[in-house]
DNA sequence: GTAATAGTGTCTCTTAGACAATATTAG
DNA sequence: CTAATATTGTCTAAGAGACACTATTAC
């Protein structure tokens, strides 16, 4: 698939006259993040070409010119890891996709003015993810070392991506907070208990199963119950759950300091 | 000022090549808020050409080749007010501007493809702005003119404002609770009293005056007291602050329900 | 039985919300 | 004096954090 035309414009900066315009590349980058064995984990794509050649980096691509930037968001999530995500705040099972921020700073890409979209993505715990397009390889990496103790490989990521997925966890840890995003991690039925292991690994902290429990289930709209019943965690079964239509949590969950 | 160059470009959807991308407009677009007379205010300018010709719209303009998003932002705030506006986090007494989101439906501007990066400004009371720039005229207005009863003019803002100015009159809402944002509303020196108008401005509630001045006075880092008084506000001497250094407020401050 | 996880209950402390009372100015 | 705003204090109820205890499974 490759569509080229020729094409002749004018560019120019006139403020009001958008016939005339500088040219610029948008593109959307994905902060896609799930919790495996514990920890919050971002995908991650290996570039093939240059610039940073060899370099692990966000999937993303370019804004095609007739579509919109979440749908193109979504494309490239389907494009990278086979993932639906349905755009403005589902959550229920399903994947979540918002928009994150607009990164135009004019020397990020080396080669042209790119203004970038990013979104950000949670996602149940997948399969390893398969490589699409025209990354070499794909990975989960722990955020962990990716950004409190800098890149563990002694490789940062391309362009401005470190700093891309830096703001995708921030808000991801903060969203959990006041939302029922939390959800968002877990399958579309889970225990009281997977939904605090998906607090504790996105937050890094340990959190009181008693007093979880009794937030949680205490929080009208947060929790459904399924009737079903599972031990797949070991130990006495646990009550089945699935998401429940509250989106804002009022009062919300509260971050531990320390 | 007026730049004009001819160029001959390849437009193409190869992912990974920058050299070939279709044509982008990229624009920034300000939600300046600010309260007069114990209302929310937005600026608005009205559009003297068309599309949208006498329309009332946002300030905004094009992203020029050699700027980032936050300094075009700065610049137009500036072109259209005369502000001054330092990009992230100042809001001690200053203008405050952050990023909002990114508005890029293909057909948001019938003339071409262009993508807004919105931002959010809050400015305490202004004297009356001056027109500047192209638009024909500009003026503060109310935003429940705007956004609760619908447009009172009949007319609605010009391309997808309405939604741009909704979303960010939520963001400053939501974001006065969990950070002393509401300073950025606030003259240099203000007392506890002008403070509390701030938030029943923004929120449109009343709140009670004991309770919040024991809240505010309570949280440590928000109010730093300047020393001085003024009865400007009629009444016993108020003590004056200026904002303090604390920039997210744990507990934060609770807007009403109804 | 032990080990593991799930779930309930109890106590304390912080804090929001309601509201009484006093303080200090302008007029 | 009255009217307005500022400021302090008091009571109550909701909720978070700490933690004892019981329940139900796998082994």
């Amino acid at each position: 698939m490759f569509i080229v035309r020729e094409t002749t414009i004018i560019i120019a900066m006139s403020r009001y006259d958008p016939s005339a315009f500088p040219p610029f590349a948008v593109t959307v980058d994905l902060v896609v993040l799930t919790v495996r064995d514990h920890e919050l984990c971002a995908l991650l794509v290996r570039r093939g070409e240059p610039p940073f050649q060899g370099y692990w980096a966000l999937p993303g691509g370019f804004v095609r010119p007739d579509e919109g930037l979440a749908e193109a968001a979504s494309r490239e999530l389907a494009e990278e890891t086979g993932l639906r995500a349905s755009a403005p705040g589902q959550s229920a099972a399903g994947v979540h996709l918002e928009q994150l921020a607009t990164y135009g700073h004019p020397q990020r890409d080396p080669r042209m003015r790119v203004v970038s979209v990013a979104h950000l993505v949670l996602a149940p715990d997948l399969p390893t993810p398969r490589p699409g397009g025209d990354a070499s390889s794909a990975r989960w990496a722990p955020v962990h070392e990716l950004l409190d103790d800098g890149p563990a490989d002694g490789v940062p990521l391309a362009f401005d991506h470190g700093q891309i997925l830096g703001a995708g966890v921030e808000r991801a840890r903060s969203k959990i907070e006041y939302s029922s995003l939390a959800t968002a991690f877990c399958p579309p039925e889970f225990t009281v208990g997977e939904l605090r292991r998906v607090y504790e690994a996105v937050w890094g902290v340990v959190l009181d199963p008693r007093n979880f429990h009794r937030k949680v289930t205490g929080t009208p709209g947060f929790l459904l119950p399924s009737g079903g019943t599972t031990t797949r965690q070991g130990g006495r079964p646990a009550q089945l759950f699935t998401a429940g239509g509250a989106t804002v949590l009022n009062p919300p969950m509260l971050r531990p300091e320390a």
